[in-house]
DNA sequence: GTAGTATGTCATCTT
DNA sequence: CTAAGATGACATACT
């Protein structure tokens, strides 16, 4: 609710601003109002790219407070379900927050230095030894679920990221400061790290498909609900559980989010020295001993980068072979998801039957085509994903079950899956989700009979490419008939949208041509007008300057003619004729 | 539930 | 004649 909202609000003021400008340009031009519309058009090849430009910068912004907000707006949504809303707070979000919560969170401001108070006390009270146990284990495990899980989906956001250190950052501060968070660490630090019995199951909270997808995380699930108080679970839920290890204290909790972002290693060494050399040394004690086991294979390697993810050829991930970890459809999916709020998507939990579209979407995918199709989508859409970030996030997570639906040739399955989240947390996203499930479909379609070409290919190549490339592969009837049918349908599909676009424009002509029509109307008829009374006006002298000269005219006797018997008229050279009324009558009749 | 819109797809015509 | 493009008509999804 609140994040659809939210990212409304910059685009439409942006929006606005970029609207004002390019009418401005377009009333600089000499163009009027009511051919705005028009001019807009005509000049909009010229304006696009700096449109394009405008809408990427503003994209890229909204992106990063999404993401900055996601967090929190996951928690909204999974707290509202499960937990006494705990507030998630980003400057957005805080009024709302700061009016449905308690007055625990009135006092947000200030609660900086009382985390940095804490952590000081957690080093005192805990000698590097227990921390080795207790802090420790919380970092680790946070750390290395949020590098496993979370890396696919981190990034695509990852790489819009990095243009904007800031807002990171900005969203760090606001974890650090929220008040649960600052409560959990005091409330660790009373009972100091010993939380064994501490955790009961609140697996509610917990994002079941991280460990459906994620066969690995399994035991890191069940980890958390044993660890985890549920206090804590409930206040910081939401993105959190599915980003965030469970055993960690509400600070481990946060950690791996920005943990996944920096790479632990950063992350550390930003916020947590003294833990960096717990955590790096140690073997990690108490009952995550897998966990962290896990975490030590796992690496703080730093997230993957953008160009990473380019390099990964489609090729490289389409050989065909399922690698739950990193092949995993979910990370794919999970890619754009973790990211996003939708981990915590409040259908998951509810109906625990897992990711919405996953479970059975996903399993068909999989037998079909391993999940590489989304690595073919960054390869084939790469702009699509680094740019989209958030949104793309969302997208990614639907075309699986689309695709499973283009399948089935049933798109009422949809429905039902709308039903796994209560409420899709992007809905806005729905137009791109479904676009993008569309190319998935022949994509899909493509990876079931094993084309070896990208539908990109398949559909942009000229045709003596397309063909040489044909000629490379030997493919059976369904391969070249659903080749063929890729490529006649993508150019379709585009000569579709040129069509539109031009009837759009053909319209939008006519209408700028009807508009000019009328006033030309317009201006004839006033044109008429003022001709018509110049006529009468000259009419008018003509009448007075005859009835002159014809007053003045005298006969023989030296009276004047009677207008009654005598007409005056001219001739084309000039010469005026006194002519008899009846004698001009007799004339004509004769 | 209906109306309007956007988009993909197919059939057909045109280039 | 074929391929590609253009376009009307239809289906579907979404608002």
């Amino acid at each position: 609710m609140m994040d659809t909202e939210l990212p409304k609000m910059h685009p439409s003021q942006q929006d606005m601003d970029l609207i004002d400008i390019l009418w401005r340009q377009d009333v600089d031009l000499g163009a009027g109002r009511e051919v705005f519309d028009f001019s807009y058009r005509q000049k909009e090849v010229e304006l696009r790219r700096q449109r394009e430009e405008e809408e990427e910068k503003q994209q890229q912004r909204l992106r990063e407070q999404e993401k900055a907000l996601l967090a929190q707006l996951q928690l909204d949504e999974e707290t509202g379900e499960f937990v006494p809303r705990s507030a998630p707070l980003t400057q957005t979000n805080t009024t709302n927050a700061a009016v449905t919560q308690n007055g625990v969170f009135a006092e947000q401001d200030g609660d900086a230095m009382s985390f940095d108070e804490c952590m000081q006390l957690l080093v005192e009270t805990f000698p590097l030894d227990e921390a080795a146990e207790s802090a420790p284990p919380c970092l680790d495990a946070s750390v290395p679920p949020s590098t496993d899980l979370m890396m696919p989906p981190d990034i695509p956001d990852f790489t819009h990221d990095p243009l904007l250190p800031g807002s990171l950052d900005q969203a760090w501060m606001e974890l650090l400061s929220l008040p649960e968070l600052q409560q959990c660490l005091n409330m660790q630090m009373q009972e100091s790290l010993g939380m064994d019995g501490f955790m009961k199951p609140s697996t509610d909270a917990q994002d079941p498909n991280y460990s459906q997808y994620l066969p690995g995380m399994d035991h890191f699930s069940s980890v958390q609900t044993e660890v985890c108080p549920p206090e804590y679970i409930n206040t910081y839920d939401g993105s959190f559980n599915t980003m965030v290890s469970p055993n960690l204290s509400q600070m481990s909790l946060n950690v791996p989010e920005v943990g996944a972002e920096f790479g632990p290693e950063e992350f550390n060494e930003l916020f947590y020295p003294e833990m960096e050399v717990k955590v790096n040394s140690g073997p990690l004690t108490s009952d995550e001993g897998s966990t962290v086991s896990q975490l030590a294979e796992i690496p703080s390697d730093p997230p993957v980068n953008p160009m990473d993810l380019h390099s990964f050829s489609p090729g490289s991930f389409s050989s065909g072979k399922p690698e739950p970890m990193s092949e995993f459809p979910d990370s794919d999916s999970g890619l754009s998801l973790d990211s996003s709020p939708h981990t915590s998507s409040p259908g998951k939990s509810l109906n625990g039957d897992g990711y919405f579209g996953f479970s059975d979407s996903d399993s068909e995918e999989m037998d079909g085509c391993p999940g590489d199709m989304e690595s073919d989508y960054a390869e084939i859409f790469p702009l699509v994903y680094l740019t989209d970030g958030a949104s793309q996030a969302s997208l990614s997570e639907k075309p699986p079950a689309e695709a499973q639906q283009m399948k089935a040739k049933s798109p009422k399955i949809e429905p039902a899956e709308a039903n796994g989240h209560s409420k899709p947390p992007f809905t806005k996203d729905k137009q791109k989700k479904r676009s993008e499930a569309r190319l998935s479909r022949d994509e899909q379609r493509a990876k079931a009979l094993q084309i070896p070409f990208t539908v990109d290919k398949i559909i942009n190549l000229a045709v003596d490419d397309f063909n040489e490339m044909m000629s490379k592969h030997q493919l059976n009837e369904a391969q070249l008939a659903l080749v063929r049918d890729i490529r006649r349908r993508g150019k379709n599909k585009v000569a579709a949208q040129n069509c539109r676009k031009r009837k759009l424009e053909n319209i939008v002509g006519l209408e700028y041509e009807l508009d000019s029509l009328k006033e030309e109307k317009e201006r004839l008829v006033k044109e008429k007008s003022q001709r018509s009374t110049s006529l009468r006006e000259m009419k008018q002298q003509l009448s007075t300057l005859y009835h002159d000269v014809f007053g003045m005219l005298r006969d023989e006797h030296g009276k004047p003619f009677s207008p009654n018997e005598y007409s005056l008229q001219h001739t084309a050279d000039g010469t005026v004729f006194l002519v008899p009324r009846l004698k001009k009558t007799l004339v004509k009749n004769n």
